[in-house]
DNA sequence: TATGAATGAGGATTCATTCAT
DNA sequence: TATGAATGAATCCTCATTCAT
């Protein structure tokens, strides 16, 4: 409740409501501000491993992945799994429709090496298989995330 | 809210709290029934191909799971992103569960056919993979699932 | 609840409802019932007692009051608590009107033996004093009514 | 109703729960209230006769009582009809505890003035005599509270 | 700009009563 | 005559939002 809220920020409801014009608005922020930390890992990682073969690339978006969902894995599970996907709350969409761009643009580069294949299929293939197992074991295995077999089999998928 | 579930359902509020000892008890009976007949697709769909070669069986997999998604997508999108994850509602994941069971009773038995490998690890991941693509799929673009080359890469890769 | 009242009864609610207009009526009946029987010991006890000297009666009455208590306890304790004090529900209090009416009598025919005093005055402290005494003592010391000294000073008030 | 008692105190509802818990803690505070007021009353008169001869202290408790049943004998009456006494609503009983506590002390003091007797037994009698007589006066016939007489022949009883 | 008391629509749940079978 | 499923008004309580100070 935004009551509660206000009194774990140590403010008054008053002013929670002078900065967010609604509760909405403000989980919203609280969404945009985890979602860019996350994107911000995987931009920073992905920039680094441009250039390198595809089973290097591979690794590095396991890792990358795996890294990025530990940001703030509590906050991460809650609005995962509490927040109605409506509205401008949608946005938790948004990682992962980057990482498939950011994707496909390397398949794209590396075009001649791989079979013929439809390379938006592939690459919503690929990052989906990543974020769902790497999302998987963050809810139901954590434990996962720090098993070096964990990654390098899912490295081995992709 | 309780009183829109009676509406719709052509009842009162009254006639509702006569079969369902609470509101979280009647969500939990309709996620109940729901996994139930999700489950039912996977274990008929499985008893069939339990002794197919490992690429027919792969096939299978993906085939029934997004069979088993389509048994009520509209509901399965509400009841996995509205119903927090808490107490009962826990059961989501038996359904993964269960298929993750079968999967390393499968593999078990092809054992030899496999390098070396952990078989937990390994049907954890398979399962979760084609789970979540198939998941992903269903929530983001359903055009996917009647789509030959999409179950096709998910098998390949399997 | 009606629905509660009929499954210890036995029986379905609309029974109850066939032979009872209303909860009201049936709560009332249950209440006219335990009056009778409360007002039956009174009756009969008083009936024996009618021309014997006065030190007599006043322990008659003493013991009579906590005789007509003992008839049901935890019936009376509910019914005295719980009862709403409106419409046909008043007739708790007509146990009481009818011993001061006895008494009155009582005392009219003993009036010469007695200082000059308001019967009705007298009759009603006399009986609201002896009741009051042992329904205190039923509600909150239950133990006094088995205690000899208890109704020998409650006499001797008298 | 909260609703209506909200409507009576001229808030809302909302406002009525910002200060009380629940219906049940404003009811006890309610309660509270008012045994506290009574029992106020009750203190005040007893110390202004702890050493006056019996016969004294015997009108003084009389009246004591009655002032005490006059402080709001509407809130007093819609209370001990209305209230089930369970939980902290027991609390009516505590000022009857209280009486007797004082009317038990001032016996002991002037112990030597009385014929022997159980001292814990006497007390009860007195005040649960006096305040019943008063108590089925403010509920059936509250004229009684203001003639002379009714209080003459109490204080004669005692 | 910060406060927090006030608001009241909306939510889950209960229960006396009805009525078709 | 007995049944019990159906009814829906009424109940207690919560919470996002407002606004005077």
């Amino acid at each position: 409740s935004t009551n509660r809220i206000a009194e774990a920020a140590g403010v008054s409801v008053g002013s929670l409501y002078q900065y967010f014009p609604s509760k909405e608005a403000l989980v919203a922020a609280l969404l945009e501000r985890h979602i860019e930390e996350m994107a911000a890992v995987l931009r920073e990682a992905t920039a680094r491993v441009n250039d390198s073969p595809l089973e290097v690339a591979a690794r590095a978006l396991v890792k990358v992945m795996i890294d990025a969902h530990g940001v703030d894995p509590k906050l991460h599970k809650v609005l995962v799994e509490q927040t109605p996907r409506v509205g401008r709350l949608e946005r938790i969409h948004d990682i992962e429709s980057e990482a498939i761009a950011m994707s496909r643009a390397y398949l794209e580069a590396s075009k001649e090496q791989l079979r013929a294949v439809d390379l938006d299929l592939a690459s919503f293939i690929l990052v989906y298989a990543v974020e769902a197992l790497t999302h998987a074991a963050v809810l139901t295995r954590p434990e996962l995330l720090r098993d070096e077999r964990f990654s390098e089999e899912v490295a081995e998928l992709i």
